[in-house]
DNA sequence: CAAGGGGTAGACCGATCGATCTACCTACCT
DNA sequence: AGGTAGGTAGATCGATCGGTCTACCCCTTG
């Protein structure tokens, strides 16, 4: 008898290429153009899919809204989890690398700004994409500071508060100005506050 | 004889009304909820005027996004302007208050964050809400360096961007996180990053 | 007085919105 | 063999979207 419920050891929840591609699909043109600008016939039509299929797998456009956020978050979890990870001995270089990834790796593809900044502006109240933001935004700003205390730095909350800001102003300015030195200016800024409240020199 | 066209000299242009609550009612709207999220049966109703008045004002809905934009940005303008104006001999002292005259007076009404940064995220390509987001953080960027520059600061260019992302990601912050020290996190950034390159003790 | 600009009132346009419906097909698992 | 989940196709719903239209009113100004 064994288990009775799932077939599939790796994978409880179905997939179903068709929602892959309705997911996909919604993550580039919410992402691209907003999401209150983005209809549902925009997306059925360039995904392939019946209206029945999509409605079948998202209820409603909120759920899809949801999806679509969830998935970036877990991207972004992903990634952070990664580098603090693969620099399990050395803080300080995580930190730095927390900086140079976003310059290296996202820039290019975050032209369009924070998605979970640029969904909240179009919600009001409590909507999900407002509680998600608050919330990736939350749990990054808690890894910084782990990181901060690991270094026994003299603030790590007012710190690592401090570095998102110029993280989320770094991701705006991107999408936003004529720029050409944004990524230099960004990280010699995030190492200046790291290092500005590091116990006395280490060496 | 003296003046004929006008009997008003204060005011060329004509004021009417209706057009003020017209602007202020898509102000409140547009900034709380979201421009696409508002549709324009929404603000003729809330201003008490009737959908010709608004088109004889407005011929499109982007012109009235445009109008409630320029209201912005002559505010922000005269606010700047002023602080510098008032300080015309202190370019230190002006510095520091363009970051508590955001602590003080445009925390509490910018609780939904940057009005330019949201309508921008509503938008594509070059529409005029990206256009003038982009201007006026242009120019405000380039009045912090002019204060740095008058203070003979090492990096005047690359600090000026440097505040900029901590004021955007200070008011970014303010309308989506719950952080009560965010003021003092955001003026002790602030001030760190400007004395960092200002030259050798000045007493 | 006559003209014209700003205002009201309300009907109306085509298009699109998010969402629901019936009906049928197909592949896989028990 | 039969059940079920996931899929297609296309019509349809009421509501709302941005925008236009006609008709009448009131006040100021020349």
């Amino acid at each position: 008898m064994g288990d009775v419920l799932t077939r599939d050891p790796e994978v409880p929840k179905r997939t179903s290429a068709a929602r892959e591609r309705i997911l996909a699909t919604a993550d580039r043109l919410f992402y691209d153009e907003g999401v209150q600008a983005v209809g549902i016939q925009r997306i059925i039509a360039e995904a392939g899919v019946t209206r029945v299929t999509l409605y079948r797998h998202f209820p409603s456009k909120d759920d899809l809204v949801a999806a679509y956020l969830e998935r970036r978050s877990a991207y972004d979890h992903a990634q952070i989890d990664g580098i603090i990870e693969s620099h399990r001995d050395d803080p300080r270089g995580a930190l730095s690398e927390l900086a140079t990834a976003l310059t290296r790796d996202d820039f290019g593809s975050l032209r369009r700004g924070c998605p979970f900044i640029n969904a909240s502006a179009e919600f009001t109240g409590s909507h999900v994409a407002r509680v998600m933001a608050r919330e990736i935004r939350s749990w990054v700003t808690e890894q910084i500071a782990g990181l901060l205390r690991a270094l026994d730095h003299a603030d790590p909350r007012g710190t690592a508060e401090q570095l998102m800001m110029v993280r989320t102003g770094a991701v705006v300015s991107g999408s936003l100005d004529a720029n050409d030195h944004l990524s230099e200016d960004f990280v010699r800024c995030w190492e200046r506050l790291i290092d500005a409240g590091l116990p006395a020199a280490p060496r």
